[in-house]
RNA sequence: GUGGGUGUGGCGCAGUUGGCUAGCGCGUCAGAUUGUGGCUCUGAAGGCCGAGGGUUCGAGUCCCUUUACCCACC
């Protein structure tokens, strides 16, 4: 069994599925939380991970494999092993960081030449590569190594791209079948998703949605949006792309995003997300309500007895006040920084319950509706 | 008491041989951040340049007086 996809409740184009894997069920839609190194920054453990419901973590190859390697932590019997954590994991290809470290690399054919970020040195990263470091990692679900364009690239870039993108594809496949028959391999039944390309020009996405359904893939994300396009676009990018996308099979937006912008991701039939803002928003003293956003370093919060938000069950908002926290992010104590972070990932978790239960009980409009006119109310307190 | 040094936004400092709306770092206040370099970026507020007098078209810059603090010596 590699894995079983189960579409339990729609409503509307919104899915919700229950997923079996060998390391684990999952319930979508599902956030799955960032530890880019294997590790939520912020001094996030595994026990926390469990306690403020995450399902998935998502680790990245690139990064494990400049530090610390990825032969070492096959040693330890994987990524999963080694951090201690008995759910699923999904590992990102590397390819974003084609994209993110532009300023220090070279794409061929073959692959993508690095300058490390940490100390400089030359790496080389194709298809192959990518597979045998997620291979090593024995992550539950592997990404595919893709290019990611900047969405607002020009049409001629963007083809080239894509084109390049589907070939690297085919080899991702190969070079995943081959790693997942050794012998030594850390997880045999590991997955493979393809990637979906192409900005926000409608027919490239389209055509290149077909291509790689054929491709029978376990599961499709579609990479590439929320990298400077507007929500208008990006919504109506998925508008277009979800539908030629394989229903029975598992979808992923990459990358994103606000809670806003995972409801609407959810209307429009996808069942995984990610994204930094809670972790990365945690750490800067950003916080999440349904009330929307809170900066807690913002001088009115100086005295405020109030937990960040009224009702929240998470470690930050059962023990501690809004003040406190506020003083701790002042000061530099990692413990603000901890408790934001918790805060925030408890916020997107118990958000993507609300969600699954909205669709599985025919409410999901609803829901939608009301968190729209939640947020975008924002904080009217005095104090 | 004698000699020397220093007083410029909350803190630490720049301010050329006197020249136009007095700068910088940190801090403060506010805003950005979407497949993560605990980073970075953007904007704002805040100063009668210790006090008083003088020279000059013009003084944070020169002169006199005074005051506060620091160092050394007695």
């Amino acid at each position: 069994m590699k894995m079983k996809y189960t579409i339990v409740a729609e409503d509307g184009r919104a899915k919700s599925a229950h997923i079996e894997t060998v390391h684990g069920e999952i319930e979508t839609p599902v956030f799955m939380n960032v530890g880019t190194v294997g590790a939520i920054k912020g001094a996030v453990s595994t026990a926390d991970l469990k306690e403020i419901g995450c399902q998935v973590e998502l680790s990245n190859t690139y990064h494990l494999h400049v530090r610390t390697g990825d032969k070492l932590i096959k040693e330890f019997g994987g990524l999963r092993a080694f951090m201690n954590w008995d759910r699923p994991v999904l590992t990102d290809s590397g390819g974003f960081q084609v994209f993110s470290l532009a300023s220090l690399r070279k794409i061929k054919e073959e692959g993508v030449s690095f300058s490390s970020h940490i100390d400089g040195h030359k790496i080389f990263m194709g298809p192959e590569e990518s597979m045998q470091i997620q291979s090593n990692l024995g992550s539950t679900i592997a990404m595919a190594f893709d290019e990611c364009p900047p969405a607002l690239a020009e049409r001629k870039y963007i083809e080239q791209s894509v084109a390049r993108t589907e070939r690297w594809l085919a080899r991702c496949k190969t070079e995943m079948a081959r790693l997942n028959s050794l012998e030594d391999t850390v997880n045999p039944d590991q997955l493979l998703f393809g990637i979906n390309q192409g900005g926000i020009l409608e027919d490239v996405r389209i055509a290149n949605a077909e291509k790689i359904s054929e491709m029978d893939l376990d599961g499709y994300a579609v990479g590439g949006l929320a990298v400077g396009e507007s929500h208008e676009e990006m919504y109506a990018t998925l508008d277009a792309v979800v539908p030629h996308l394989p229903k029975a099979k598992p979808t992923y937006l990459m990358g994103v995003g606000t809670p806003l912008n995972i409801i609407e991701g959810v209307a429009r039939g996808i069942d995984f997300f990610d994204c930094v803002y809670p972790s990365r928003n945690g750490r800067h003293g950003h916080v999440y309500t349904k009330m929307g956003k809170l900066n807690l370093f913002n001088k009115k919060y100086e005295l405020d007895h109030k937990p960040i938000e009224e009702g929240c069950l998470c470690p930050a908002c059962r023990d501690y006040s809004r003040a406190y926290i506020r003083h701790l992010l002042k000061a530099g104590e990692m413990l603000g920084m901890r408790l934001c972070t918790l805060h925030n990932l408890y916020f997107y978790n118990k958000m993507m319950e609300d969600i699954r239960t909205s669709i599985r009980n025919g409410s999901f409009e609803t829901y939608r509706r009301e968190m729209h006119e939640s947020m975008e109310a924002g904080e009217h307190e005095t104090k």
